[in-house]
DNA sequence: CATTTTATATTGACGCCATCAACATTTGCC
DNA sequence: GGCAAATGTTGATGGCGTCAATATAAAATG
């Protein structure tokens, strides 16, 4: 009997088993050791031991592959969030660590975070997964807000609005780092955490219900 | 006597004249109409009508194209903010109006925005020009900042964390509307300025002197 | 003006890539 | 067992970035 399918190459095996997921993980390495611009399907393809031309039985074009990619990453932002998010019981600690979650897994990640925004991805729409997982994400902070609006830190108004604020705010510094736009030297010294958290409570007082 | 250079494409001469400057002009109309993505040194050097390889003569790689390209995308971005600076006299309006400004200039040439983030330009320090029109264009929020601070509308410390933060804020806002991560109906219905000033208004209140 | 040097542009070649088309192998199902 | 669907392979095309060698124009030099 047949070895209950191993998965990885079997070496001899003319079907690989899982290559949709082969070449995912053959993907994420790539990113992660070369970077995104190393990224193609024929390097996927080689790395798992297969042709080229196999690859377009699972994805459709070489967005798809990365749509895919960018699709794990953001699930595992997520999640970075929420384990950093259950660390806390104050609604506004719970927030903070939301942020600085985001932004420590942009930094810990740089050029998967990169992969986020590619230029192949540009058009959102022909990639409904990976809107998904971006709205999910939004989501945390968004209900992190209505959190912070319950407990009474953070004044009543347009959650939306005020989410999509903090969104920014995090986004922003984390991609200037991560691209290396503003003072490198800065995040050296201070620590990506730290910077993250200089912002965010610039952010938090811009929300706070203020004791006029 | 032979026309003042042209610095067009005379057609017939073997020599350009501006080969440099047309390969960027090619190369911002390609951005225009087809986006980051369909930049390539070929592509520009067929729509000056030249052969690919000269290009060679006057950038190093392609990066060097697409650095100095964006080098002049940025100089654009800082005359936007300038320009909407200037229509104002007090500190607040004149801090509000460059945010604003960089997001209309973001959204109004979102391929060209994403262009000051291509993946080809990761390492800025191969790019030092491109590091000093960033360093530019952050001082001019810097500079707001400070202005502020001097009116009393701000208040005091430290400058530069301030300054970070009204500039991921910004940037945050305006990649997102650009890269489409979130809410394009918001988006369409309430138009990329007010969104800004939404992200604005609440930045600057968590830069406010506070009248505690 | 003639000559030499330098800047500039060209052709040719290579390897990598995305993708199309046609063909081969395996697996799962009746 | 046989057949259809899923999965992989080889072959070919056109585009790309870049190297090497070569040609031509312009500028510097005498």
């Amino acid at each position: 009997m047949p070895a209950l399918r191993t998965v990885k190459k079997s070496k001899d095996r003319y079907h690989h088993g899982d290559l949709r997921r082969a070449l995912l993980d053959a993907t994420l390495a790539i990113v992660a050791r070369e970077g995104t611009g190393a990224v193609s399907l024929s390097a996927a393809a080689r790395r798992v031991g297969v042709s080229p031309q196999a690859t377009y039985n699972h994805f459709r074009d070489k967005a798809a592959l990365l749509a895919a990619a960018a699709e794990e990453g953001l699930r595992g932002l997520e999640r970075a969030m929420l384990g950093a998010r259950d660390e806390h019981r104050a609604a506004g600690a719970r927030f903070e660590a939301i942020g600085v979650g985001y932004v420590t897994f942009a930094c810990a990640n740089g050029a998967y975070f990169r992969l986020f925004s590619a230029p192949e991805l540009a058009d959102k729409r022909e990639h409904p997964g990976l809107l998904d997982a971006y709205r999910d994400a939004f989501g945390v902070v968004l209900a992190a807000i209505e959190e912070c609006q319950r407990e009474g830190v953070v004044r009543a108004g347009a959650s939306r609005k005020f989410a999509l604020s903090a969104w920014s705010a995090v986004h922003g510094i984390a991609w200037l780092m991560v691209d290396g736009q503003i003072a490198v030297a800065e995040v050296a010294s201070e620590g990506a955490g730290m910077m993250a958290r200089d912002v965010l409570r610039v952010l938090f007082r811009g929300l706070e219900a203020r004791e006029k």
